[in-house]
This record gives structure tokens, C-alpha cells and sequence, in this order.
RNA sequence: UGCCCGAUGGUGUAAUUGGCAACACGCUUGAUUUUGAUUCAAGAAAGUCCAGGUUCGAGCCCUGGUCGGGCAACCA
């Protein structure tokens, strides 16, 4: 039982540095910007932050990097902090890079005295003109070699708001024909007269990510600075500042990001779904958000066992989203309470139980857990199955209800199809059936064996409901190496909402609570549900042996 | 044309650091089952991108290729 997992190469770099005394405990940190929704992609980025420190016996700070006060709000800020919590870690620090303004403002100033930094006056098109291609050098910029006194004057200027936007920049002075574009003079320091959702109208100047991010590591004494592939290139400068700025050496590390099929993991893309009603917010139930797949019915437990099996490394990968609906199903077997909904009903009349008349029949709530515990559902002489569950010329390995064949209803009775009742049109309007009064469940003993087993509500007591059905957003699996528009390939059926006959109990069902509709699959309710009108969303299907078995013909 | 990453069953990760390529999902088959679910058992599936080299021995080391990804926002 003790079987050793093997280290993932992020647990090995902690493992070495501890071994070889460079630290004797760890922090890390869950960097978001306040500027959308936590996707499953960052679900990876938190386990594996979170996860290292408590593996490690350190501590994760969450840090909002909030630099471009264009984009970010107040309102992202609480949903990523109500995520995180659900996802259930817990932060050491609540923390903001736009705390840091004024630390990161004597930064520059200290690259400036040390002739490495400058104020450009160029534009924006200048600079990018200059900045050269990957195979080609850029130009120095003629505001490169300023004097200090004069750089130092300019900068604060446009700290004072003497400028307009755009019309000056910090630029470290690095290298123009660095082979990496990274070095060539990146800017520091822009200036943007907005409001910020902290700072408010405190600074008219921001600092850009590569000369807040690190800084913040390093003021906050992250050892383990982890983010995703991208920013591999960005590297080298993370550690130039540190070097130039003679701070705390935090090390950056990236791993590869996480890609699903079927979706989409890009914030910018996403928020174009919302904004263009293809969805119906960032919590529908459709979206790889985490608000939506919480609101679809998905545990943190489950998200955390995704993210765990997924692994991390640094090659490009691309997760079957059915590994996500296995780790989603492996925990709501355990714990959802099983109800019995119909969902496309076919009457069953009872020829031989008396009319007028109804028990009440128990059935259990979870199955194969020890303290089991039953809830109550009446029977009567008309029922509701599944149309799916009775045909008239059933295919040789159909063990559902036909002609003259026999089936348990779940918790109930044994009952024998006598005969089909149609319309004029052929249409089957009702099946009658015998039951066998001595095959009642938890004391059956008419000695019948059956094949099947049926789901059933009551017609009289059931109640009705609603139930969206989600399918896969997108109809293709990898939309990343897709070209031309991915909303080209948005799935029609990715939501299809169905009225259902419901067993009475589920009039009681809670918010928090998961239900397992019996051969139908796994439901919780949705928000939007209300007494006298409930919601269900499907959080994913059972497996079906038989679906699979159909389709073969 | 430059720089930087990466390459192991269908998918994702391993391989005690040079010693018979393993685990999970998926797939197939069988058993159990009052959910065609769950559970259990068995099985198919890669010889590690290619070519050389070092070595008794290479998925791991070296050389050269090939392929995939990233890098030129006053975004993060």
C-alpha cells in the first residue's frame, strides 16, 4: 500500500534545493491578473503551487498581478479568491503587485542611477521598428544614452502626470541585438492616466509584468516562482533584474500548460463566449470555468484528482476530456444520493393492482456504503418508464421490458409486459402489465429471475422538472492547432433541456446535495431552480455498456 | 534566417539516474450485480522521432538530423 509515487521534475528541483540546503522551507505563489475567470488550466497551476508548499511544509501566497489598471476589476478579484477557497486551499497571504508600486518605483529609480535604465520618447510604432526580428538585431533608440540626472528628472515627470499616454517610457537598457527579444530594452514603465482598482488615481505610471512579477517573488522571498511554458524566454530577464537589483533570488520555473479536448483553455477566447451570448456567462454550466464547472456539479475533490493524475512536465499535451468525467464519476459514486427521474415517459398500467391504491416502497439512497440509508417513493397501478426501456420487436441481447417478457422495477415489483395499447397511428400510448405481487423487493419470493432492471416514477405522485443536458462546447478535439475561427466549431447540442417526471423526494433536494438519477446519470440543481419550478444540470452521464453495444447494431 | 523549449502505447505520466519499458484513462473479453452503473478478473496495445557513436549493456550519455511548440503587445 505504500507504493512510492515518483517525483515530478517541479518535486525533484524542491527536493534537491532542500537536500542541498539552499532553503530550509519553501514558498510559492498563485499569481493570477483580475482580469477574468479561473479556468481548469489555472485548477493545474494552484494544485501544483499549493500542492508543492504542502507537500514541502511551506506556504503559497496568492498574489493578484494587478499592473494594468485597464483591464482589471474589483469583481474578478472576488470570484478568483472564492475559486481558490472552493477549490479548498488556503492562501498565507492575500497579496497585490500594486502593493509593491512604490518599492518597484525605487527599483527603477536604482536601475536609473546605475545607467541601467533610460527614458524613451519614441512611439510605440518607433520602438517596435526598432526592437529588429528574431533573426535580425534591433536599433538602439537615440534617447539611449540620456544622462542619468536627466533620466531621473524625465521619470519623474511622468510620475507626476507631465505626460500623456504613450508619450514616454521607461526602458531598461539591456541589449538591442540580444538574441533573445526579451532583452532588447524591454519597457518598465508606461504611463496610463487610469483608475486602478486599488491605487485608484494614485499613479499615472505602471509597471509592466516582466518588471513587477519577479520583483514581486522577490519581495514576497518566493523560492519557487512556477508559471507555464511561455515564459520561458522571459526568464533571462527575470534574473537580470534580480541580478541588477542585487534582491532576493527567486527562481522561476515552467511547466507545460494544460490543453482538453473539446474546449477551449484561453481566457481571451472564453470571455468572447460570454460576451457574444454563446454561453450564458462565465458560471454556464459549459465552460471550463471553474464557476461553471461548479455550477455543472463538479467537486473540488474531483478537479483535485484531475489535476493530480493529468501530471505535469514540460512537453506539450493535449488531456482527454473523458478523463476528467471518469475522476468526476469516481467520487459522485460515492457520495451522490440516488433518485429515480424519467425522462422521456412511456405509461405502464398495473392490470392487476387495484386502482385508487398506493404504498410507499424504499429504496436506497447510496448503495454499498455501510450506514446505508433508504428514502420512501410511492407506487401505484400507472406508472412512467423510460420509452427507451420497452420495444416491440427488441434485438436478441435487449433485456429490457417487450412483449411477454419481464423486468424488476428498481425497488419494487417484478412485472410481465400482456399487451401494447396504440393510437390510431400506430403510436404506442400505453404498455399493461401484470405485476407479480410476491416479488416485492427485500422479500421476493416468487423465484423469478430477471435481466433487467428498470427505473419508474409513480404518474400520479411524480413531480416535474427541468433538466439540461450538456454536451461537449466544441465538436472538434483539438482547437488548438485549428485554423480559421473557432466558433466555427461550437456544438449545436451542447445544451439540450428536457421535461422530466421526477420521484417526490427530489421536491427536498438542496443546493450542495449530488444525485445520481438511476441509469440516467449524475445531476445537481441549478441555481436558477426554484420550489415550484426545479433545474437539474447533468454534471456528466453513467458509463453505458448498453449505448456502446446499440450503436455496434 | 536567429534564439529557446520539447519528443516514451490512442491519451497523459513513470522508469530507483546506464540494467527485462511501468501506472492511469480509454479500448476488448469474462464474472458479479434489483442501476447494461459500481466492483472484480483477464487481455490487446509502445520497443522509446531518425541516423550514427560510447558501452558488456542506451528510453536515459555524445554528435548530426527530423518533427512539434514558443519568442518581435506601452497584455499577463
Amino acid at each position: 500500500m505504500t507504493e512510492e509515487k515518483s517525483l515530478n521534475f517541479l518535486e525533484e528541483i524542491v527536493e534537491n534545493d532542500l537536500k542541498a540546503g539552499r532553503y530550509t522551507s519553501i514558498t510559492t505563489r498563485f499569481p493570477p491578473e483580475p482580469n477574468g475567470y479561473l479556468h481548469l488550466g489555472h485548477a493545474k497551476s494552484i494544485c501544483l503551487n499549493f500542492g508543492l508548499a504542502l507537500k514541502y511544509g511551506g506556504k503559497t501566497n496568492l498574489r493578484f498581478d494587478d499592473t494594468n489598471p485597464v483591464t482589471e476589476e474589483t469583481e474578478y478579484v472576488d470570484n478568483i479568491k472564492n475559486d481558490v477557497a472552493w477549490l479548498g486551499f488556503s492562501w498565507a497571504n492575500e497579496l497585490y503587485a500594486s502593493d509593491y508600486f512604490p518599492q518597484l518605483y525605487e527599483f527603477a529609480l536604482k536601475l536609473i542611477r546605475k545607467g541601467l535604465a533610460y527614458v524613451d520618447d519614441s512611439t510605440s510604432e518607433e520602438i517596435a521598428a526598432s526592437k529588429g526580428t528574431p533573426t535580425s538585431p534591433g536599433k538602439d533608440s537615440p534617447y539611449r544614452n540620456r544622462s542619468v540626472e536627466e533620466n531621473l528628472t524625465l521619470f519623474e515627470q511622468m510620475k507626476a502626470g507631465k505626460f500623456k499616454d504613450g508619450e514616454r517610457v521607461l526602458r531598461a537598457k539591456v541589449d538591442m541585438a540580444h538574441t533573445n527579444m526579451h532583452m532588447r530594452d524591454p519597457i518598465l514603465y508606461r504611463i496610463k492616466h487610469a483608475h486602478h482598482h486599488r491605487t485608484g488615481d494614485t499613479w499615472c505610471i505602471y509597471p509592466m509584468y516582466d518588471f513587477a512579477h519577479g520583483q514581486s517573488d522577490s519581495i514576497e522571498q518566493v523560492t519557487h516562482s512556477i508559471c507555464t511554458l511561455e515564459f520561458v524566454p522571459h526568464r533571462e530577464l527575470y534574473n537580470w533584474f534580480i541580478e541588477k537589483l542585487e534582491i532576493f533570488p527567486s527562481r522561476q520555473y515552467e511547466f507545460a500548460r494544460l490543453n482538453m479536448t473539446h474546449t477551449l483553455m484561453s481566457k481571451r477566447k472564453l470571455l468572447q463566449l460570454v460576451n457574444e451570448g454563446h454561453v450564458s456567462g462565465w458560471d454556464d454550466p459549459r465552460m471550463p470555468t471553474l464557476s461553471g464547472v461548479r455550477r455543472r456539479g463538479y467537486t473540488p475533490e474531483s478537479i483535485r484528482d484531475f489535476c493530480d493524475r493529468v501530471g505535469v512536465a514540460k512537453r506539450d499535451n493535449l488531456i482527454d476530456i473523458s478523463l476528467l468525467e471518469f475522476c468526476v464519476r469516481e467520487h459522485l459514486n460515492k457520495v451522490s444520493l440516488r433518485r429515480m427521474v424519467v425522462f422521456d415517459p412511456l405509461k405502464i398500467v398495473l392490470i392487476n393492482y387495484p386502482e385508487g391504491k398506493s404504498e410507499m416502497l424504499r429504496s436506497e439512497n447510496t448503495p454499498g456504503e455501510e450506514g446505508v440509508t433508504y428514502r420512501e417513493m410511492p407506487f401505484s397501478r400507472e406508472l412512467y418508464i423510460e420509452k427507451d426501456d420497452f420495444m416491440e420487436n427488441p434485438p436478441k441481447k435487449y433485456f429490457r421490458l417487450a412483449p411477454g417478457q419481464m423486468v424488476r422495477l428498481k425497488s419494487a415489483y417484478i412485472i410481465k409486459c400482456e399487451e401494447v395499447v396504440k393510437g390510431s397511428d400506430g403510436t404506442i400510448l400505453e404498455v399493461r402489465c401484470s405485476y407479480i405481487p410476491e416479488s416485492k423487493s427485500g422479500s421476493d419470493t416468487s423465484g423469478i429471475q430477471v435481466k433487467g432492471t428498470l427505473h419508474w416514477v409513480s404518474a400520479n405522485h411524480a413531480v416535474p422538472a427541468e433538466v439540461r443536458i450538456y454536451d461537449r462546447l466544441f465538436t472538434v478535439e483539438d482547437l488548438g492547432t485549428l485554423e480559421g475561427d473557432f466558433r466555427d466549431h461550437l456544438n449545436p447540442q451542447s445544451l439540450v433541456i428536457k421535461r422530466v417526471y421526477a420521484e417526490p423526494e427530489l421536491g427536498k433536494a438542496a443546493p450542495d446535495e449530488r444525485f445520481q438519477f438511476l441509469r440516467m446519470g449524475y445531476y445537481c440543481l441549478d441555481p436558477d431552480s426554484k420550489p415550484d419550478k426545479l433545474i437539474f444540470n447533468q454534471t456528466v452521464t453513467l458509463r453505458d455498456m448498453w449505448a456502446k453495444e446499440a450503436k455496434k447494431g
